[in-house]
DNA sequence: ATCATTTTTCCCAAAATTCCCCAAAATTCC
DNA sequence: GGAATTTTGGGGAATTTTGGGAAAAATGAT
């Protein structure tokens, strides 16, 4: 998906807006028309997906038999607070109130890029999340540690 | 059917009516022409068709065998309580007294839009309805989650 | 390092929408 | 019939959304 990986900061401004990282306007594909879909990620934050990308999920959402309460449940709770966001010509986004609200953002943001998704976030609550998964989760953190970077031949890979 | 998702609050007013939001009001067909119908979910909120919609419903409906009891039950289940709705000049919609009272509407109105229903939720029982689900049937939502997000090659697919 | 260009931030203002309130009309209940 | 309640309509304040100017900061090239 992007290229560019890593975290960006951004600042919220009085009407609830942020500027989109110029550098990541030009990663997203052109088919999203400048259209995303920002949704409640499980964790405190916000996922961003550029309207492609969403779409593909969405076609696959609408196979899921809607009659059946666990099913419907698990459609409300996965798209129930899905909205369509767009950039403006000043490339700026407006995060929704409830999805503001949800992921506690108010003046500063984290803009996290991951090769599947965007997230975004209270750099205070991205901060505490590391820090216990640091704390809590050192043992899971490790082998998966190993699992990413291990392997020896680690600096020969850099040829 | 619609192109529009995500949640929307509203408020209920004295009369019992709520201001259905513009954007949404943009997204019905016109075939649709401000009418709808209001009806019990299987959970306690309130699920809202656009009338063209509806009418397919209906037609499914019509071919229920009404002689047998258990089918007579359901229809009255899901046609009970149905009643049309319509907006005024100011885009409002006044909830039926009964429906309202088993959602437990009262003063706050969160309006959950995606593309396969429109549901009215208090926004207290639906928060308490997602923190469930994700509580005590997390094989399911995971299951699920799996099905629509998971799959490795996502990128592929996009081509 | 310096300058030019791009990007971002911080404002303000116009437009659109929503909310709160009151009042007329219609309906229901004694 | 008359009173009480419910439904419908709308005025206008308040808020939200949208657009854009211009200063500040960052980036890149020479």
């Amino acid at each position: 998906m992007l290229a560019t990986e890593g975290t960006f900061s951004s600042a919220i401004d009085s009407s609830g807006r942020f500027q989109f990282p110029s550098v990541l306007v030009k990663e997203v594909r052109p088919e999203a028309e400048g259209r995303f879909v920002m949704n409640r990620s499980t964790e405190k934050c916000i996922t961003l997906y550029p309207m492609d990308v969403w779409k593909v999920y969405r076609e696959r959402l609408s196979r899921v038999n809607v009659f059946q309460p666990a099913m419907r449940q698990a459609y409300r709770y996965f798209m129930g607070s899905a909205t369509e966001v767009s950039l403006d010509k000043k490339n700026r986004m407006l995060i929704p109130k409830p999805l503001a609200q949800y992921a506690e953002l108010e003046k500063d943001l984290l803009i996290v890029c991951t090769p599947a998704f965007i997230e975004l976030w209270n750099p205070d609550l991205y901060e505490a999340s590391l820090q216990q998964f640091a704390a809590n989760d050192a043992d899971a953190m490790n082998e998966i540690a190993n699992q990413i970077f291990g392997g020896g031949d680690f600096y020969d890979s850099l040829s």
